[in-house]
RNA sequence: GGAGGCUUCGCCUAGUCUGGUCUAUGGCGCCGCACUGCUAAUGCGGUUUGGGGUCACCCCCCAUCCCGGGUUCAAAUCCCGGAGCCUCCGCCA
């Protein structure tokens, strides 16, 4: 949700955004127009509610005919108040409506554009050159024993799997390699729930354009989460934060789940994009001030993760036409992935500044003693993809694989070998 | 699944039966001032949150007693619905 003052204040800046995504900046003036429709009523029904105090007053110490005139009064002046905050509570739907149509206000330099108008910021280590013929992570996992589409697809259908044996060991060693990163970098680990409430699952922004990609729960009135984000930014909802000491930064273990919704066709082999998958996902509230700041800490520590697998990536500067709607800026780390011999996303950051957290009401008191509505920021630390990439840039001639270094302590092998 | 209790401005709490000076009481905490070698103690004053007016301050207006409806000239208070927490019963990993 957009802040009013700088609607206000500045009504150009967040045209210029929308133009950057590719969306409508009418939507900008229809919000001034609504924002100005919803002051002017609230005022008329103030200065009613104001005049029907008054009157009640005398109404209470007022006896005999004079009780029975102001009564009368007193009861034309109820429907005229009821009539002004029917009115408002109108504009009041109307404005929450027309702010709510608005993505946030995207940061200066974010690149202008869709999906392929990305800017790569970096390339960190080289794809290694393989002089025999590279096999895909399916083909790796299903002969190391880890991986059993087939039955997924019996059990549940297309889309899901079983990680078995071998491929369950290393997701858990990797999810615990990662969460002890997390860990030593300060950040409090979260088991949270994976099911929510509406007002969260909307909060976070996830109800809007990518509605189609969420599981819900009729009968519950429940969704279900398709990241860690949206409980850990649920989790602070309606709190004034004290962060005096720093960010409060959230490690969340949990299992997503995503529709996948039109992407029929794409990846429908193994488990680069599936209904259900484990992620460890960073998350950051912040003054607004860090947020830039804390944005660019939360992509340090992917780094780190990346390095720690030893997988080759690129850093790109997502464009402003493919950022999710409370995001103002993104940066993807992708990696290579040989099978396919292109770049894939592994993790991403995102910040959304105040746009979540309005929507969830999460403040924090600032030095002068003011509440502030606080940014929050989120990042991947590793998913179940992450073995994708892990698998393929590590094979050996033979089928087997070489385990980074730094993830044999968590998985207690140096070589995985085709069963 | 069933029965009952609770929810008041940071925390605790009075007020709800019997609608109106409730513009919500008191304590704790916190802030300011006074007094005192310092601290403590004591005294006095202040202290919900959000929106709007105001260049800003002072101040003024509106809303806010878990949420949403209703009754009424008028609702913390009466009625209906819902949420959360707690207790007990039943059922079940």
């Amino acid at each position: 949700m957009i802040d009013l003052k700088l609607l206000r204040d500045d009504p150009e800046a967040l045209r210029a955004s929308q133009r950057a995504r590719g969306e409508d900046p009418g939507a900008v003036d229809a919000l001034l127009a609504a924002d100005e429709r919803r002051r002017e009523a609230v005022g008329r029904a103030d200065t009613l509610r104001a005049e029907q105090r008054q009157l009640g007053k005398k109404i209470g110490q007022a006896r005999g005919d004079e009780r029975t005139e102001l009564l009368a009064y007193g009861k034309e002046l109820a429907a005229q108040v009821k009539a002004a905050e029917v009115a408002q509570s109108e504009a009041d739907e109307a404005l929450t409506a027309a702010q709510r149509a608005l993505p946030n206000l995207v940061i200066d330099g974010v690149p202008a554009g869709g999906e392929d108008d990305y800017a790569v910021l970096e390339h960190v280590g080289t794809p290694r050159e393989f002089d025999f013929p590279v096999r895909d992570h399916v083909e790796l996992l299903e002969s190391l024993g880890g991986l059993d589409s087939e039955r997924g697809a019996k059990v549940a259908g297309a889309r899901f799997y079983f990680l078995t044996g071998i491929g369950a060991q290393l997701q858990l060693a990797l999810l615990t390699m990662a969460m002890n990163k997390a860990i030593a970098a300060g950040f409090t680990m979260m088991i949270p729930p994976v099911l929510v409430k509406p007002e969260i699952m909307e909060g976070t922004g996830f109800l809007g354009a990518h509605a189609a990609e969420v599981y819900r729960l009729r009968d519950d009135d429940l969704y279900l989460v398709g990241t860690s984000e949206v409980p850990l930014a649920g989790y602070h909802s309606g709190e004034i934060l004290d962060l005096s000491a720093g960010p409060k930064r959230y490690a969340g273990w949990s299992t997503c789940f995503r529709r996948e919704a039109g992407s029929y066709g794409k990846d429908t082999r193994g488990i680069i994009r599936v209904h259900q998958f484990d992620k460890i996902e960073m998350f950051s509230y912040c003054p607004p001030d860090d947020a830039e700041a804390e944005h660019q800490r939360l992509l340090g520590w992917e780094r780190e993760m990346l390095a720690a697998v030893d997988v080759p990536y690129r850093v790109i500067d997502t464009a402003a036409g493919d950022l999710g709607a409370s995001a103002a800026r993104k940066f993807d780390c992708e990696g290579w992935v040989p099978s396919q011999g292109r770049y894939r996303e592994l993790s991403s950051t995102s910040n959304c500044t105040t746009f979540q957290a309005r929507r969830l009401n999460v403040r924090y008191r600032d030095g002068d003693g003011r509440n502030q509505v606080v940014a929050t920021l989120n990042g991947t630390l590793a998913t179940t993809r992450w073995i994708v990439a892990i698998l393929e840039n590590h094979q050996r001639p033979d089928g087997s694989v070489t385990v980074p270094a730094q993830l044999r302590p968590f998985l207690g092998q140096d070589v995985l070998t085709p069963v």
